[in-house]
DNA sequence: AAAATATGAGACATATTTGTATTATATGTC
DNA sequence: GACATATAATACAAATATGTCTCATATTTT
């Protein structure tokens, strides 16, 4: 955790711009994340010798901004279906965020303090899907990492609808904790 | 449409390779597509002068195949909730290629070809959802491109989970039929 | 204010890729 | 079988990117 106000400058500057140019193209060159960010390439090296270890420090940036958004419905002790709503809620401004960490994940996961956050978000994410299925709330005849995937890419859908053709965010949010609940038959299909 | 077989099997291994390497790293370079297609380089620029044709190219041979997926949806004259898992079933073997378009699309929609199929399948898709409203089986109070989207990326998680975690296609198809259907709740939500 | 140090710019050698062209050869067409 | 032509391999000039290093300067720390 550095202290001298420059280098905190540069490296929040690289973040940021890596987190823009990677999520648009996660083989990006080093130079041109460096030119967005304003920092000179020799700054960027002496940061981030490898663009692995750039890569890393983003997604546990990322990790970390997504599991405090979590946080909250983890000290609630929330579960089961009042959870997964949570996390819509929590994850619709950050769902790019998301959506990045899949698309770097190769190169992310061979860090192990990025491992370590990302198994603590699944553990606590997996508890409440499986607690919701005792509960009684969440279908048990869906996997729970179907659920969980089903979550994502929830998000996904609704950030680029979002993106790409000016949805608002309550209204994504709303159509979203709708086909969580009811899919998107009119009528509430029968659970058998 | 060439006759030579030269010619046939030459465009054949690009677009092949072409779906592949770009599947992975959509900014891929043209000299490893042509060595993944096992064709000169010479040769991949005389068929596809510029990298926008190639992809182009492959765009609309994606488009056709899953246009040739949905066709027997359309000549049934299915809608609503039967074309929605209809959907599901035809595409999710093509899951890949539709993320691929997803990936892509921004230099592929500068293609007039492109853009033809594209807008007769969202034609058709958006259609079947729209009858599905009207019919009472698909919720109105749900955005017509919300749903199209929904089903485009529960495939994708689907295709994933497959990919990565084992997942049988059977059982995917399973899961995504039930969550479009009734949400991932246990218990059908009263529709309000 | 002095000392420490982070930085940008530039340089260097190397690697990779691009777009284009040529030529000998293999292969398809007629 | 004769002819046409598609092709791979190679070459070329140019562009881009990488990893590393040096140095003058700006900025932060002490």
């Amino acid at each position: 955790m550095p202290t001298d106000l420059r280098i905190k400058k540069s490296t929040r500057a690289l973040l940021d711009a890596s987190f823009a140019v990677l999520l648009n193209n996660p083989h990006a060159s080093i130079s041109e994340i460096a030119n967005q960010a304003g920092v000179g390439r020799a700054t960027l090296y002496r940061h981030y010798p490898t663009r692995e270890s750039l890569i890393q420090a983003l997604a546990v940036e990322s990790l970390s901004i997504i599991g405090d958004a979590l946080l909250p419905i983890r000290e609630r002790g929330d579960s089961g279906m009042k959870a997964m709503q949570g996390m819509l809620q929590a994850l619709l401004p950050l769902a790019q965020r998301y959506h990045f960490l899949q698309m770097i994940w190769t190169v992310a996961e061979l860090d192990r303090d990025v491992w370590q956050h990302y198994e603590t978000q699944v553990a606590w994410v997996t508890e409440w899907v499986s607690q919701g299925q005792i509960a009684g709330e969440i279908n048990p005849a869906l996997d729970v990492s179907w659920v969980v995937s089903v979550v994502d890419s929830m998000l996904y859908s609704a950030s680029w609808l979002i993106a790409q053709e000016g949805m608002s965010q309550q209204k994504m949010l709303q159509q979203m904790q709708l086909t969580l609940a009811t899919g998107i038959a009119a009528q509430a299909v029968t659970a058998d």
